[in-house]
DNA sequence: AATATAGTTGCAAGTGATTTTCACTTGCAA
DNA sequence: TTGCAAGTGAAAATCACTTGCAACTATATT
């Protein structure tokens, strides 16, 4: 875990940043609180949302806004994605979108931002949930 | 306002639509119900937030989440627009972005899925800010 | 117009997600 | 191996938003 002056590695960051890396993403607070105290039982919900702020801080993780309700955390690192979201079922479909590196840049230019991220945010509803609305 | 099967025209709701329609945008519920409150003092927050979701059930506004901690509302109606917002200070700039059309309907193939929006958030810190941080 | 009535409202109490407080614990530099 | 700043768990607090309910009112019916 990359070492910022002052902070600590401890074993509840470790497994939780491990928990992170091995997941397929999209995780969100109450589903990593879960999976996190499967091994270490006394885990508090309050330690996983400081590391996860403190992980969103050190850019270890990216926090999505992809329902209404409460946050997604992604660790960093795998290739940039967006997202495809479906308003009846929650299903996320992940897909890449180079042309944001381009926008990044020229939105840039032109409004004098430094821009950080970009992303590409669709919904919609999906083929399951729109067939079973026929129904 | 549009009807629909028992829905009523009230005084709040035709002042919140009113106010929602004149703003430049980017309300946040709480805005919203301070400056609804100069006109109808007895207005209450619940009201704000049972209009927001009745409007935006209607399609006549839409619901953003520029921010982390809260929702904001816009009016429907004008060009279909996206945001770059600073991190530091909460500006937003609206910008144009015509090639999401092509984005919606190629991913929509791709997927199956009937594509009703997509959103391209850009994140950043807008010049003003840029130079505050530096002294 | 008067009445009936179902949709709305304001207020207070309730939620769910996230943050903070505080007493106790622990990583780690010396 | 100890000192102490950083971190933790549990509980209470906060924040944005929702709900239950008695009183109110826009609209439909007479």
């Amino acid at each position: 875990m990359k070492e910022l002056s002052g902070q600590r590695v401890t074993s509840q960051r470790r497994l939780l940043l491990d928990l992170l890396h091995r997941s397929a993403g999209h995780l969100d607070a109450d589903e990593l609180y879960r999976l996190a105290k499967e091994r270490e039982p006394r885990l508090s919900l309050s330690t996983v949302y400081r590391s996860l702020r403190l992980f969103k801080e050190l850019g270890l993780v990216e926090e999505r806004h992809l329902a209404e309700e409460h946050h997604h955390y992604e660790a960093k690192g795998e290739t940039e994605h967006h997202h495809l979201i479906c308003l009846s079922c929650g299903r996320v479909v992940e897909f890449e979108f180079p042309q944001a590196r381009q926008v990044m840049e020229d939105m840039g230019k032109e409004t004098g931002f430094d821009i950080i991220s970009a992303e590409l945010h669709l919904e919609g509803y999906c083929e399951r949930c729109r067939r079973e609305k026929m129904n």
